[in-house]
DNA sequence: GCGACAG
DNA sequence: ATCTTGTCGC
């Protein structure tokens, strides 16, 4: 069994990891990773926010495309029944975002998701998982890396380095701002990475985050105050 | 065997 | 993710 495993959380059920690594395993088979044949006029972002041990509150916004004008805010809070565990993510996060996206009045074409997408041990970030469930086009953005190895890109905004894994480029470490930190952006599904890596880069205006994410994070700690 | 480890 | 003060730099 391969999981990680870190002092600061409770060991996981085995048991339990045994049955998510293999529905992580049965999903993979489902993945498309194509240009994305969209016409893309909106796009969502969404992010999560936990309030306490057991409450989660998830955000969705949606933009227009290219202007980046909200158009759409919602969210939605319920109980969370797993830990957070590393490769796991999507199934402590996901159930909540899913409700939220229900509550949107119309739907985007592609959902930027603050996560991974393939750029994981299984392909199966939370990006990928969304898209499965939706069968709809997900990008991953991720400020920090799960696995696979890169050099450090350009310190200019727009420059990219490979992310390496099992000899198979699986992300972009993109520089969305000039000598701040690069994100990690990965295809999820219905999506491809240099089509995932542009639009990321065409979002990011001052920040950065892409505005879809930097959005929902923003407004994730809005609904969050509003609620406690 | 020792680290690494999205949010 | 979340808990938290001051501090460096544009």
């Amino acid at each position: 069994m391969s999981y990680f495993r870190r002092f600061d959380y409770p060991a996981p059920d085995p048991a339990t990891l045994a049955r998510l690594t293999e529905e992580q395993r049965r999903m993979q088979e489902r993945i498309v990773i194509q240009k994305p044949d969209f016409d893309l006029k909106l796009i969502a972002g969404c992010d999560s926010s936990f309030i306490g041990e057991d409450t989660i509150l998830s955000v969705f916004i949606l933009l227009t495309y290219p202007e980046l004008e909200v158009v759409e805010k919602v969210w939605h809070h319920g109980p969370v029944e797993l830990p957070y565990i590393p490769g796991f993510l999507a199934f402590r996060e996901a159930p909540n975002l899913l409700k939220a996206y229900e509550k949107l009045e119309q739907k985007p074409d592609l959902i930027m998701v603050d996560g991974h997408g393939i750029s994981h041990p299984r392909r199966l970030g939370i990006a990928t998982h969304l898209g499965l469930h939706l069968n709809k086009p997900t990008m991953g953005v991720a400020k920090k890396v799960l696995v696979g190895k890169y050099k450090e890109p350009a310190a200019t905004k727009g420059s990219i380095s490979p992310l390496v894994y099992k000899d198979e480029i699986i992300a972009n470490v993109l520089r969305t701002k000039d000598n701040i930190k690069p994100v990690f952006v990965s295809p999820g599904h219905l999506m491809d990475l240099e089509s995932a890596t542009s639009i990321a880069l065409a979002c990011a205006t001052k920040y950065k985050l892409p505005e879809p994410t930097r959005l929902a994070d923003h407004y994730a700690a809005v609904f969050k105050s509003e609620v406690k």
